[in-house]
DNA sequence: AACTATTAATAATC
DNA sequence: TGATTATTAATAGTT
């Protein structure tokens, strides 16, 4: 991505590699920012540069680089593995620290392990479920309302169809009626009818000739629900 | 760089989230490559997933981070020393797979991040933040009431106290009404009074004289606000 | 997982 | 270095 195409290899002249060491390190550094913002992922980058500077990055909670400066300082990690196992310890410790406080957190969030909390603390937290309800009201309707509006288009396009279907209907039935005429006028002519039924008159062209009307006002409750909306018929 | 432009915030839909982070992760990576290769520097990249799970590229020379992640088997320096650093990186990760759980339940409960859930869903979270709703209610409401009780204890011990206090005022006014009257009769009898008015008589023994009743029936708002429930006094 | 319309990164240049 | 720009590369949204 620049005025020409590059093959990934030792840039060879000094300055250019410098350059490009720069642009890059800038480009990447912001790559692993937004990784770890949009993903919510945790990320810790290190780069020493070919004449051995450091630069690095880490995002937040992501204290694991400071296991890498200090691996910079004295290559001993290798000498003394206690110090990562010491690092995993803390890590486990402070994981354990924050899922306990969430915990808590959590629990009174439903409704429990209130005591502790005074009159402002618990109107505070009314007042974040109540907040809490509306934008799941809001978020709720709002998928019912798409799929109303799905329903009504698919209903549309049904009734098209069944419009269209209709209309054929009406065709065979007039064309079989006409046939039919014609028949009777023959045997008329010639010899007395053995039958006074139409034959090729269906009950469906009656029931066709009625014009249908979909309308799909129900709200649906879910997928796995069965479906209460019953198209009326008008 | 995509069909449109992003903001950098933590996306909400759980799956374009994985599915981004697949992505970005696989750029970054190949962009760390590419740095360590052109420039010739020595690049460690660590990422966690929002889930715990563990990503790494290390540029060639950079063992730094082989001993981060894996501590492959084959590198075991000591024989023990390992098994422990394996399990309290298990155990880091399995806490920081709850703690991300959690989380995102919270923000759930918090009417945050609802996409991923279907109508259903949000009608479960939408009961059980009723629930948690009416439990707060109820505990603020007791505490409310046991205040309130609290305040009309106090307020009977004080009454009593005013009440006594009267009743010793009343007993001096009398004295004092007792204590003068000898001594104007006295004083008749020998000279002429200087003075008409009862100079012991004090306007306190009026005010005293109405019976005082406290009735603390307005509910009080917290410890930090100040006492709007004044006690009534008829 | 593949595709593509776009945006973003950056190589070359000044 | 820093700014500019012509290109390529990455990727967001879509299927």
């Amino acid at each position: 991505m620049g005025r020409g195409k590059i093959v990934i290899r030792r840039i060879d002249n000094s300055t250019s590699r410098q350059v490009t060491f720069s642009k890059r390190r800038n480009g990447i550094f912001k790559k692993a920012r937004e990784l770890a913002i949009l993903c919510d992922a945790e990320v810790g980058l290190v780069i020493f540069s070919s004449t051995g500077r450091l630069y690095e990055y880490a995002s937040t909670s992501m204290k694991v680089i400071d296991r890498y400066g200090g691996a910079k300082e004295e290559e001993q990690l290798v000498e003394n593995p206690n110090t990562e196992l010491k690092f995993w310890q803390g890590e486990a410790a402070s994981l354990r620290q924050q899922l306990h406080n969430l915990q808590e957190n959590h629990r009174q969030l439903m409704g429990q392990d209130l005591s502790g909390l005074g009159v402002k603390g618990l109107q505070n937290l009314e007042n974040q479920l109540e907040m809490s309800i509306r934008c799941i009201r809001a978020k709720k309707d709002q998928l019912l309302v798409d799929e109303i509006h799905e329903l009504n288009r698919k209903g549309s396009l049904i009734q098209q169809d069944n419009m269209e279907f209709h209309r054929k209907v009406n065709l065979i039935r007039q064309e079989n009626a006409e046939s039919y005429k014609k028949l009777y006028e023959k045997e008329a002519a010639g010899e007395v009818n053995r039958d006074s039924t139409t034959p090729y008159n269906f009950a469906v062209a009656e029931s066709a000739s009625i014009p249908i009307h979909l309308e799909l006002n129900t709200p649906p409750q879910e997928n796995e629900v069965e479906q209460p909306a019953a198209p009326k018929l008008g």
